[in-house]
DNA sequence: TTGAAAGCGCTAACAG
DNA sequence: CTGTTAGCGCTTTCAA
C-alpha cells in the first residue's frame, strides 16, 4: 500500500500539503492539488483505515453476534444488517456463538478492544436459560452500544428490535379456529427461547379464550428427533385437526408427515409455521407461514445503532424498542 | 477505554516500562510487573487493537466475500472459517456480494486499505459468467493473499479449496446405475455455476459411459418455478426411474413431488441430491445425500490462508489446490 | 499557499 | 531496571 510520505517524497512537498490536497482543502492551490490528485489516482492510493481509525478514535465496523448462522432466519437478519451497514460506509465483523454463553462473552470482549464502534446481537440459548447478562451491561458500561434482536434480554437498558411472537401466534390460532377447527396443536423446537415461550403462550391464549378444550403442546428440544416425535404425536392424537408450528422445521416435517399418514393438507388438517418463503416450498402443499421480515429487522437494528454511533451525544438519546410485525402469508396447507 | 498513558501516569512510571511489564519483559523488575498488573487487571485494561495493527502493519482479520448467506452451503463454510479463524486469533470481516460482480469488486477494493491481511471468497455468479479476474489478481499483486474456495477461478493463481463435483456426479450415477436404473436424469437450478457444469459433466459421463440413452437434462434458472417445472417433467417423461439433483432444493421438491404424483420412492424412483444432513429431512423420504462437507472446506480455506499470512517469505510458498471429498450418504431416497 | 509539529496508542531500539 | 525517543499513517493546528 502507498502511503502519503511516498507521494509527497515523489512531489517533492510535504505530507501535510498531500493530505490537505486530496481532502480538497481550500488552502492548497489548484494545481497542486491537480498534480497530487493524479500520482495518488496513478498510485490507487487510498488512505489506511487503521491510521485513520486511530486518529478519529473510531472503526466504522459492527460487531454482530449471533448464535447460530445456519439458522436461516439468523442469516437472513445478518444479510440486512450488512447491506444497510454497507450502505452507510460499515463493515461488520461477525462472531458466531454457537449458542454458548461463554463464546458470547469471549466475542464481546474481544471486540471490545477498540475492533469495532459498537454491537448487534442476538441472544445464545445458553444466555437465555441462565440468563446473564452482566457482561452485556459491561459492554455498555465501557461506552459501546448495544442493539438487541429477537431473542433480547430486557432487563438490559439498550435499543432492541423484536418481532410480535405472541400476537403473531395469538393470530395465527384465531385463523385456524375460524377455519372451524376443533383440536388445534402447538409444535415446538424452540422451547428454550425466549421467543419460543412468547409464541407458545399466544397459542395458549387464543385457545383458552375460545375452546374448552386443553391447549395440546409438543415439545422437542432435539431436532434429529423431529420426525419420529411428530409422527408419533400425530398417530397418537388423531382428531387433530389443525397445527401451529413455533419454527419451520416442525411446520415442514408436519405437513409432510401428515400427508405421509394418508391425511389430506388442509382438508382434514392445517398447519401454520413461522418460516420463509423459501422454506414454504419444502412441503407439498405448499405451507402457510408467519413471515417475521428478517432482512428489515436486520436493517433497522442497524440502522438505529449507526443513528446512535453518530449522534453527538448520544447518551442522551432514549433507548427504544421496535416491534417488526409479522405477516401470515396464506399458502397452500390452509384453507 | 483505557490507555498505557494512563497506566503510566497513576503508577509514576514511564508508559514503556508499563508496556514492557504487561508483556513480562525481563527488562523489568519483579515487584514493578506486579503492581503494573493489578492495576491494569483493575482497570481491565486491552491493548488498543488499532494502535497495534498500526505498529505492527497487521490486522489479524481475514476479508471473507460470500455470494449469498441464505445459501445453507455457504454459510456452513463460513461457519467453518470463523471457527478456525478464530481458533487463530483472527476476526472475519463478512462482506455479501450478492451475487454481483460490481459488489465483489466494491469490497475487495474496500477492505483493501489496510482493513484486513487476506481475503478467502468464492466467485459471485455474475463474476463467473463474465469471467472478469483482473480484480483478483490486482489484490493479489498488492500484497493480499487470495484463498477461493468452491467457486474458483482458474485462471488466477492462488490457493484454492475445491470439492471433487465431477467425480461426485459420476459417482452418484454409477450408484444408481448399479442398482439397474433405467432412464436417469439430472436436475439443476445451479446451471450457470462452475459447479453445476462439473457436475452436470460427471452425469453426462458415467451415462455414456454405460448406457445407450442419452442423457436426460433439467435445468433451470429460477428457484421460483422448481415445483412446477419439476411436476411437468416428471408427467413428460414417465419411465424416469432415477434424479441426480445438483442442488439440494431440486432434490427435495423432486422426491416430495413424485410421491404427490404416486410413486414411491425408492421403489418406482430413486433420488441423489447435494445437500447437508439438516435438509435431508425435509422430504418424505428421507433425501439420499452428497455431502460436501462445507465445515470443513471452511476450516482448510483458513488455514491455508493463515499459514501464509504467518510465513516469512510467503511469496516463495507455492499455491495449491486442496480437493476435499464428498462423501455420498445412503438414506431412503435409494435403494 | 505551504510546511512543521503534535498526537492518536502502542512497541522497541537505545540510552542511562 | 527504567526512561527517552522514534515511528507506524493520518489529520489538524499553528507558524511561516
Amino acid at each position: 500500500m502507498i502511503t502519503l510520505k511516498q507521494l509527497a517524497k515523489e512531489l517533492n512537498v510535504s505530507i501535510s500539503t498531500v493530505s490537505k490536497a486530496l481532502n480538497n482543502s481550500d488552502e492548497i492551490g489548484k494545481e497542486t492539488i491537480k498534480r497530487v490528485k493524479e500520482l495518488a489516482e496513478f498510485y490507487n492510493y487510498k488512505p489506511n483505515k487503521v491510521a485513520l481509525s486511530l486518529k478519529q478514535n473510531k472503526t466504522k465496523t459492527i460487531g454482530v453476534i449471533i448464535p447460530d448462522i445456519l439458522n436461516y432466519y439468523l442469516a437472513k437478519v445478518l444479510f440486512g444488517i450488512e447491506r444497510e451497514a454497507s450502505e452507510y460506509g460499515y463493515n461488520i465483523i461477525t462472531c458466531i456463538s454457537n449458542e454458548s454463553l461463554e463464546k458470547e462473552k469471549e466475542s464481546l470482549q474481544l471486540l471490545a478492544n477498540g475492533s469495532v464502534d459498537g454491537f448487534i446481537l442476538s441472544l445464545a440459548k445458553e444466555t437465555q436459560i441462565k440468563g446473564e447478562i452482566a457482561h452485556f451491561n459491561r459492554t455498555i458500561e465501557s461506552g459501546l452500544p448495544i442493539v438487541m434482536f429477537d431473542r433480547v434480554a430486557h432487563d438490559v437498558i439498550c435499543d432492541k428490535v423484536i418481532v410480535d411472537d405472541f400476537e403473531a401466534t395469538y393470530n395465527a390460532t384465531k385463523n385456524l379456529l375460524a377455519e372451524k377447527r376443533k383440536q388445534i396443536a402447538f409444535i415446538s423446537s424452540i422451547d428454550s427461547l425466549s421467543v419460543g415461550k412468547l409464541r407458545e403462550r399466544g397459542y395458549i391464549k387464543a385457545i383458552s379464550e375460545t375452546t374448552t378444550h386443553q391447549p395440546l403442546l409438543l415439545k422437542m428440544s432435539n431436532k434429529k428427533e423431529c420426525s419420529k416425535k411428530i409422527k408419533s404425536f400425530f398417530k397418537k392424537n388423531k382428531t387433530i385437526d389443525g397445527i401451529i408450528a413455533a419454527d419451520s422445521a416442525s411446520g415442514i416435517i408436519s405437513v409432510n408427515t401428515a400427508v405421509n399418514l394418508g391425511l389430506s393438507v388442509p382438508k382434514n388438517i392445517s398447519v401454520i409455521a413461522f418460516g420463509s418463503k423459501s422454506v414454504s416450498y419444502h412441503s407439498i402443499p405448499q405451507l402457510t407461514t408467519i413471515r417475521q421480515h428478517a432482512k428489515k429487522i436486520g436493517s433497522i437494528a442497524a440502522q438505529q445503532l449507526i443513528k446512535r454511533l453518530e449522534l453527538k451525544n448520544a447518551e442522551k438519546m432514549e433507548v427504544t424498542t421496535k416491534i417488526v410485525k409479522t405477516s401470515l402469508v396464506k399458502s397452500k396447507s390452509t384453507l
